[in-house]
DNA sequence: TCTGGGGTCCTAGGACCC
DNA sequence: TCTGGGGTCCTAGGACCC
């Protein structure tokens, strides 16, 4: 058996345990850049505040609601889903680490008796240490898990929080109260389709045979969707060492860049800040892509951004920031247009390779002990001392393209100066 | 005036090989 | 009038996830 344990309204609840006045109460928080409404609490779904609406569309409602709003505070949110992840490895014997509110635990060993029990204690554990509300759904397959958890997060008085799917009848009512648009790995795509055939709920899908799925559902990803509704598990556990194969840094502008001399700094920025997740993961990159985003386009509801992209592939693979600075520069002169109003840049790092593996050519040398040296010196200072405490001149100082965050909380668990005061 | 950011996996089609 | 049969590798783009 597998089960998933999921943070409940997870950027909300870290907010909220800061700010205990707001339990109870609607919150929300924001993406980037203020832009659109990435959490919410119970509360504010039942005022029909929509997930991923614009902001400024919702801010009405949010006014005469008095619904508390934050801007994204990822340090917090990071530390706590730190604090969340390390509790479940201290309880389960297999975790992987899903996304940042989520994990899937390996429950093989467990007693098919004691599922429960065991699912519910994980879940205590984890409020009582961390102070987040989970939900956790536990089946043969981790599709099946998916569609106890979002059952026992819904309803939350009938199922306190936790739900088994372990019986053939249990699964087959909890796959008829679940419509296809709720099936993970289900998009909007797949479920047009679904319905085009009248197969409505996960009960008729499940009742699918794999050749339909096959021919129907995109190949093998439907094969396999319809063998995990029925709980035979395909997706197997993930292992925890294994390293992402592509970093991207991308970002808004907090207002519109038309200068190249700004452009820069900010891929700049974005380049040392994939860089340090590279070096995190030990690896070095073989090819860098930038993008710009502009919109030139005045007209009111005309939003039609155009992109224009670039491709380096490196000579060798590399982690340090400047080298990886000095190829894309002239990638982004390249691409700029004066005149044209930039709202939004990227940089992609991919054909990532441990860097112990790394191949150099003929004409190359290694890293030089002094360049990798600097590298960790930069990692250990920003680390310590706050991002951007060193950085490369090619970034900038002034950064007035950097993203709006009006309505930040505290770092209350990551920096001294913003610690949570307790009289 | 204002719509996020970071990933994975799969497929189709082209280029190329013998 | 007639023009093989397999493979592999790469890339772009779609779909999906949170």
């Amino acid at each position: 058996m597998k089960a998933i344990v999921d943070c409940n309204s997870f950027y909300a609840s870290c907010e909220r345990l800061f700010k205990p006045a707001l339990n109870g109460k609607p919150v929300v928080v924001l993406s980037n850049n203020d832009g659109c409404i990435v959490s919410r609490t119970d509360e504010a779904k039942a005022l029909g505040i929509q997930m991923a609406g614009p902001y400024y569309q919702n801010k009405a409602e949010i006014l005469k609601n008095n619904v508390a709003v934050f801007s994204s505070n990822y340090h917090l949110y990071g530390d706590m889903s730190k604090r969340v992840m390390d509790t479940l490895r201290l309880l389960a014997p297999e975790v992987e680490v899903y996304s940042v509110d989520e994990s899937f635990l390996d429950l093989s060993g467990i007693d098919a008796n004691k599922l429960y029990d065991y699912a519910m204690f994980v879940k205590q554990t984890t409020e009582l240490w961390t102070g987040i509300p989970v939900s956790v759904g536990v089946a043969p397959s981790k599709v099946l898990s998916k569609v106890a958890n979002r059952l026992a997060k819904k309803d939350k008085l009938g199922t306190k929080g936790v739900l088994i799917l372990q019986t053939p009848q249990q699964q087959m009512e909890a796959l008829q109260k679940t419509a296809v648009e709720d099936i993970w790995g289900v998009g909007s795509a797949g479920s047009k389709t679904l319905r085009m055939f009248n197969i409505n709920t996960a009960w008729d899908l499940r009742n699918m045979s794999e050749a339909w799925a096959g021919k129907n559902l995109g190949g093998v990803v439907g094969v396999r969707l319809v063998k995990e509704l029925n709980g035979i598990p395909c997706i197997e556990m993930k292992d925890p060492l294994s390293k992402k194969k592509m970093i991207a840094t991308t970002r808004m502008f907090g207002r519109a860049v038309f200068e190249l001399k700004e452009l820069k700094e900010a891929v700049a920025t974005y380049i040392a800040r994939a860089a340090e997740k590279l070096r995190r993961q030990s690896g070095a990159a073989g090819a860098v892509s930038i993008f710009l985003v502009s919109n030139n386009y005045q007209s009111q509801d005309h939003y039609a951004p155009s992109s224009r992209s670039a491709y380096v592939a490196l000579p060798s693979a590399t982690y340090l920031t400047n080298v990886l600075i000095a190829y894309v520069m002239p990638l982004v002169e390249a691409l700029y247009q004066k005149g044209s109003k930039y709202i939004k840049a990227g940089i992609i790092l991919t054909d990532i390779v441990p860097c112990a593996m790394v191949q150099y050519n003929l004409f190359e040398t290694p890293e030089s002990a002094a360049s990798q040296k600097l590298m960790h010196i930069i990692d250990n200072v920003n680390f310590g001392m706050g991002t951007d405490m060193l950085k490369f001149a090619t970034a900038g100082t002034k950064k007035n393209w950097k993203m709006r965050q009006e309505l930040r909380s505290n770092r209350f668990t990551t920096k001294w100066d913003e610690l949570c005061w307790v009289k």
